[in-house]
DNA sequence: GAATAGTTTAACTTTATAGTTAAATAGTGA
DNA sequence: TCACTATTTAACTATAAAGTTAAACTATTC
């Protein structure tokens, strides 16, 4: 019992941190059908053994990083889209909490949504009750604006999916994007960085009228 | 010599593209490292041996089925933001050609993102020519209409990708969107068709100042 | 009716990978 | 010193997938 507690034995105290760090790399650069365990191992400087040894199979292994993915990245943007702020705050809110996060971790995103389109059913139940929360507040700041006239009609879920659609693409298809802009590594990272102040400008121009 | 002219014989005169079919849907929905040989020869209705009698090897059926992905999508793209169109038309050209493709394979963003990613040099040769010519027409309208205090002032480059986010993303990300959104598939497909009347009215407000 | 291209069948080889095992080693705390 | 946990080593099994092969069958064409 106790697998491991805080009476730590021998060297390498957080291996299992060490190789849930590796297995992120891993998974995140190849997704889970092109990730190897041994990748994962050497990556770790380890041995297939002590893998199986922390983490059961290649599938709890796997939960783990996505859980931890998902929860990354979800929760402070749904904290931002949650509160009383007022819808460009919001928005401003939201880019920075994402750029934060995915900033260290560009591959996440794109991870994030191929392994949703593996197995859609993933994490339905995770932002279940945010969700709502988050879509009912924003439809009625969305309306409220409309009703003075300081914004045009629009959809949450469209508004949603436009903010979105401008952080995360640029993310997720960057290896594509590369060859359409025609900008190396460093140039490309520069035209994202320069998206993080731009993005909130775009978003008040396409919903606010007198903008 | 001469594998298989016109001169066909038995059943099955167009077995060839049954199986570029079938290997199309298996490897939009898994990718390459999850998509199964067996699987596709199924689909196909036909055995593994016929398989590999047409296409020697995974790869080279994947890159047929690639190949084919990327001429379907790139070139009715670039003809329309190659034209001499006004910016606005561009848009509106661009937004129609591409919905018009990716309504008819909603797959087909997501595959050919997931594979560039994998291997970002794919496709970089087949676009390199009309990339600089779409980029330089581009920065010109945008320029001269900065000039006229028509439009705001803004690169090319992130032009196109807020353009190709607006339209690409929602279909990339379908299966986490829908979570996000809590829809159904038949009232997210109606989201994504309502798009595409609003993703032109929505570039020109991001980038027309008197909008 | 013989030659040929397309197709099937089923068994086969090869390879890659996940996962297992057992034995040895080494530090830790009781 | 003893028991315990972490770790390594290396060989191992099991399985799944890619790819091969040979033999037979089937229309078609000449």
């Amino acid at each position: 019992m106790m697998r491991k507690a805080m009476n730590r034995v021998h060297q390498e105290p957080e291996t299992e941190r060490r190789i849930l760090c590796s297995a992120e790399k891993v998974f995140y650069r190849q997704g889970y059908d092109g990730a190897r365990m041994q990748e994962i191992a050497d990556e770790a400087g380890i041995n297939k053994a002590l893998l199986h040894y922390y983490f059961r199979s290649k599938d709890r292994l796997f939960d783990a990083v996505f859980s931890d993915a998902v929860l990354r990245l979800v929760p402070p943007v749904f904290a931002v889209m949650n509160s009383d702020s007022a819808l460009m705050d919001k928005v401003r809110g939201f880019v920075d909490a994402y750029f934060s996060t995915v900033s260290q971790n560009p591959f996440l995103p794109g991870f994030v949504v191929h392994e949703m389109h593996r197995n859609p059913s993933r994490f339905s139940e995770i932002i279940k009750e945010s969700r709502l929360l988050m879509l009912e507040g924003l439809q009625h700041q969305l309306d409220e604006g409309a009703a003075n006239g300081e914004l045009i009609p629009m959809q949450a879920e469209q508004f949603i999916l436009n903010l979105l659609s401008l952080c995360a693409f640029p993310f997720v298809a960057a290896g594509a994007m590369q060859s359409v802009s025609g900008k190396n590594d460093a140039e490309y990272q520069q035209l994202l960085e320069e998206r993080r102040e731009l993005i909130p400008q775009w978003m008040s121009r396409l919903v606010e009228c007198g903008a």
